[in-house]
Parts: structure tokens; C-alpha cells; sequence
DNA sequence: TTGAAAGCGGTACCAT
DNA sequence: ATGGTACCGCTTTCAA
């Protein structure tokens, strides 16, 4: 319970007022001179003696204090809940946070894990950040959007299936994803094709669209869709697997492709042959899906760059009526391999 | 360039004051109200107007002008910067955040990309965090950390193999895997070691360790330890595969599971026998890897939980002086498949 | 029970 | 070329 730890622990964070003491000079001199004010002519010697007076006490400007004077952050605040979904998000986010702080601004991911969508949007808009994009994870409401645009936020950007008012839309066509999946098992030849929906929560936002798409595919070609829901382990795959031939299915497509391989390599062990008596397609295009054999068919998906999604942010910033309320993120195809 | 949108976009952020105005009290009534302060009493319907009138307005505290005047907040930065390298490293960040949010902390991951040691530890420092917790993506320097503790950082955690004065280490002993893996080869007999060293970027912190691990394990047995270089597509497995006779290895820790499988595959496809010829062992135990023929033997990973890691977090900042200086992450064991 | 006012750490206007 | 100072939004004594 000491009072006064024998460490430096205690020693009060300098300000820029300890730096306009120890250089001899007032805070408003301190301040110019850090910021390269170029309003105001500084003369060298002062300009040294300021910084040399930071450098002797470690001095670092509290951001805080500074966007609370300037009215207004760079923070770009990126919420995050779930565990993210595939390497193929993570290299798009992590591209995206690149790509803004390459335009100064500040990226900053919030855990939002637990928050229903309003009380999400408070904790927020308590940031006051500039721009929102929220991936997702956190469901959106009206009124949560008012609340962030009521903060002072310029851009509440969704990327996803959302669209709300008040929002710019980064649309990621998650149907188009199961459609040409279908549309290939169609014209192959399958008849009764079934569509894995993973067991495991956080992924209903990908995986009902997608099922969705399928359905688009089949219908009118007079072709059965049925889901079919598959943990994701080998026990689950096994199940479904003794219990396939009851089904009657002739084509899969397995939502991506680990639950494809997961799926394939169970239907093989139980002795049903793939594609001939049944074809499966994933998507993702993972490099191990070209591992297995028959070579696992996927749906390649393009996402946009980084950068791209980063400039419509900062477009979104400085003038949000200049930007179209919708835009398209990804495109998707096929690729067949050898399994479908 | 008019200077009044049409939208509600430039009605001002309403503050504490708007509220005690529209409420018909002062702003201090409005404090008391809104954050329940215990040691002052408001009248029940004092409170409900206030109440209604932040409601009405939208209002939402100012975290920065908040921590400002506290003097202190409850940020814990997270600073990213390479792509997470797998899922394993995902869910173990994940759980941190989630349990450290439960202790009331504000979790901000900073992407710190393209910044060095110094600069990034400035860039954290003006956020004033009350701990860091650096996951290696960025080296810190003694000096980086002076920093960060001279503007109120109560604790600057490291995880992984860095170990600085001042800071709490967390280690993730990456070379107990490497270890463990070599002792499981030569075991079973192998005398000539490969060990594959990703060519992807990033990786070297992990990479490193494992590779020296596996040296250890070779020592005094006589086994010789060759590093082999390989990028995570087809072709580099392929022309590696092709090359593989000459180089006599009749064992081989391939990082992890996914560079162990691309290696797997092409080895069979140049004829190479598994294990007969050439034992192949992985890391992380990833499901796909159980299902490739033969099945893949790999190195277990057990992280300590995230809840756990949140509370050394908790103890570091509320008394630094009492946490050891080094804490043990993870522990890893030798799962045997078929592939060694 | 409520209000007035100081002050957290910066920035920028207006004097000097 | 520099300094004085008001102010950003909020919390928290101290007085009334």
C-alpha cells in the first residue's frame, strides 16, 4: 500500500507546458514550433532550444487534448466482434488499415464483442470518430446510425449485405457467390443439389445469402435445393457422410472450401465417389484445396483492394453526398477443378 | 461549395451543456445524472428530465475531453501490423479483447503498419493507453518503452520472444515447438533433418525460433539440420520436390500444417514415400491436416486462454511491481499421425 | 439539491 | 518573433 513506489513510475507525464519551462519560452512557441507552424516564423535558436527541451523530457502531445481543441479527429474506427471468417477477410482488412493510415488516418479497431447494435453505436460514437465501417459483425439499427451521424461521424460505411439509411453501402454480393456455384451444378448436370450451412454461429450473414443464390440457380431448371447442415469437425462430417446416399444429392456446394475438403474427404471415405456420383464445389480458392484429390472445384472470389475501399472512405469523408449510396466490392466465378 | 447542406449533417454535436440548457439545469446536474454519481443526490425528477433531454438530443459523452479531465484512461492498445499468421494466433487475440473488455477496459488495436520501433511507440504514446500489450508485429526499442512509460503507460506487455527491461514478457516459447518436433524425428529415427523456413515476409519471428529449436533437438544426437526454404504456392513445392533425393533428408518439420501439406502433396507427387522415405511432421494442429493420406503428424499448440492473459493485464496495471518479470504462454506436444 | 468555476493539455487568435 | 489567453467538453470540488 506505499504510497511511493521507488520507481519512476510516479513521475507526472510532461506537457507542453513543462516543455515551454524548460526551454524558456510559453506554449504557445512550444506548440508552433513542434507543428511546424508555418503561419509563424520561429528563429532557429528557439526552435532548437524547444526541441531539445522535448527530447530531454520525453515530451509526446496527448491526442486527446489535441482533437478535443481541433473539434474533430482522423480516426477511422473499425468495429470488430467476431472472430473473422478466412484469410481472405483478413488480408482485405488488412489492407484497408494500410491503405488509411497512408492517408493519415488513424485506424482504429474497436471489440465490440457483446454490444447489441445501439449500445455499440454509444460506445462508438463516445470515440468520435470521423468514419465508421463496420464489417458486420455488429447489426446496424436506424437509430444507431443517427446516433454516430450525431457524434459529428461524416460516414457510416457497411460492407456487407446491409443497407440502411444514412449509410454508404459496400456491397459484398454473397448470393452471387452460391449463384454461379449453382449455375455450374446446374449445367453439369446436377439435379438435386445440396448447400452446406455451417453449425457454427457468426457465419449466417455469408452463408444465407449464399444458400440463398443456389436457390436463384436451381430455380425454373426444375433442380431441388436442400441445406445441409454440417459442423465443422470430423465427427459431424461423418455423420452426414453414412447418411448421404439417403439424400439422393448429386451436387454440393459446401459453403467454402475447408468445409469442402471436410465434406469430400468424408464422402470418399464412405465410398461415394466424387464427382461421378456426386459433385462438390467450394469457395475461396484456399491453395489446399488443390491438395486433395479429385482437385476440389471452388468459386474464386476477387475482393477490391484495400486501397480502393480506403479512398472511398476518405471520399465518403470529405464531401458524403458526392458519393453513390451503393457500391460493389467483389465479383466472383468459378473455377473447376476436378471435383465438380 | 455551399456552405449550408441540406442535410442534418452540419447541426452541431450537442454537448453536456445543450443537455443542462434543455433540461433547465447546469451542467453539473448533467454529470451527476448521467454517471450515477453516488455521492450526490438529484431529485427523481430532476433526473428525468435530464435524462429525456439527453435522449432527445442524442447525446453521447466525449470520451477524449472525459479522460482528459480524469487524467487517465482505460485504453489498452493492441498494436497490429503484419497479417495474423493463422487461426490459432486469431483466437487466442480474439478471447484477449473479449476478457479484457469484461474488466472494463477499452480494447483499441492500432495498426501500426510501416512504422519503426520508435516511431510507433511515439504514435502509441500520444494515445495515452494505460497498457500496451505488443504482440511482436513491432520491434520496441529500450527506448520506445521509456516512452511509452513516460506518458502514463502503467505496463507494456510483450508477447512473444522480446524480452526488455521494463516491460512484462510474455513468452510464446516458439522454440519449445521446433524442440519437440526434432526430438519427435529423431526418435523415430531420422538422421537428416529438413526444417522449411517460409519465404513469405513476417513470419521470421516464429520461423527463427522453431528453426533453432529443432537444432537443439539434433544436437549431441549426431542429426544434421538443414534449413529449406519454401514459398507457400504449388510451384516452389513443386521445384523443391523435384530436388529432394539430393538433398538425402529422410525428415522434415515443415513450420506449420499448411506449409506441411503443400510440401506433403508435392513430395507424393514426385514419388516420394511418407513416412518411408521421408517423415513429415507440421504444427498447429489444424483439421484439414487429418485429412490428407497419410494423416499428418504435427506439434499441438496449447495457448493459455485469453481470460487469463487479461487478468495478467489487470495486475500489471494496478500494481506493476508485484507480476513477475516473465510469464509462459503456450505449451506444444508432439500429436503422431501417419505422416511420421 | 443544485450551481459556479477551475482545470485537464493542447491550439490559434490577437497583441506586443 | 514571441507571449497572453480563450476555448474545446467534461468532472468535481466548494458554496449556496
Amino acid at each position: 500500500m506505499s504510497q511511493s513506489p521507488r520507481q519512476s513510475a510516479e513521475r507526472p507525464v510532461p506537457t507542453s507546458a513543462d516543455v515551454a519551462r524548460l526551454a524558456g519560452v510559453s506554449r504557445a512557441t512550444v506548440s508552433y514550433v513542434l507543428n511546424n507552424t508555418a503561419a509563424v516564423r520561429i528563429s532557429e535558436p528557439t526552435r532548437r532550444r524547444v526541441r531539445e527541451a522535448a527530447e530531454e523530457l520525453g515530451y509526446v502531445p496527448h491526442a486527446a487534448a489535441r482533437s478535443l481543441r481541433a473539434g474533430h479527429s482522423r480516426m477511422v474506427l473499425l468495429p470488430t466482434a467476431q472472430a473473422p471468417v478466412g484469410p481472405l477477410y483478413n488480408r482485405f482488412f488488412n489492407e484497408l488499415q494500410w491503405a488509411l493510415r497512408r492517408l493519415d488516418y488513424t485506424v482504429v479497431q474497436y471489440g465490440s464483442l457483446g454490444l447489441d447494435g445501439d449500445e455499440a453505436a454509444r460506445a462508438w460514437a463516445e470515440l468520435r470518430p470521423v468514419a465508421v465501417v463496420s464489417l458486420g459483425e455488429v447489426r446496424l439499427t436506424p437509430h444507431g446510425v443517427e446516433i454516430l451521424k450525431r457524434s459529428g461521424a461524416k460516414a457510416v460505411i457497411t460492407v456487407g449485405s446491409q443497407r440502411l439509411e444514412g449509410t454508404h453501402a459496400l456491397v459484398m454480393d454473397q448470393a452471387r457467390v452460391g449463384r454461379v456455384a449453382g449455375e455450374h451444378l446446374v449445367a453439369r448436370g446436377s439435379r438435386r443439389i445440396g448447400v452446406v450451412v455451417p453449425r457454427e454461429p457468426g457465419l449466417e450473414m455469408f452463408s444465407g445469402p449464399r444458400l440463398e443464390g443456389v436457390r436463384q440457380a436451381a430455380e425454373g431448371a426444375g433442380v431441388t435445393v436442400e441445406p445441409v447442415p454440417l459442423g465443422y469437425d470430423e465427427e459431424s462430417a461423418n455423420e452426414l457422410a453414412a447418411a448421404w446416399r439417403e439424400k439422393g444429392l448429386d451436387g454440393v456446394f459446401a459453403y467454402n472450401d475447408e468445409y469442402a475438403m471436410l465434406l469430400m474427404r468424408a464422402l470418399q471415405d464412405a465410398g461415394i465417389d466424387i464427382p461421378g456420383e456426386t459433385a462438390v464445389i467450394g469457395s475461396d480458392d484456399l491453395l489446399l484445396g488443390r491438395l486433395l484429390r479429385p482437385r476440389l472445384s471452388t468459386v474464386q472470389i476477387d475482393m477490391v483492394i484495400g486501397r480502393h475501399l480506403a479512398e472511398l472512405v476518405d471520399r465518403a469523408v470529405r464531401d458524403p453526398e458526392s458519393m453513390p449510396r451503393a457500391h460493389d466490392l467483389m465479383t466472383s466465378r468459378v473455377v473447376r477443378r476436378e471435383s465438380s
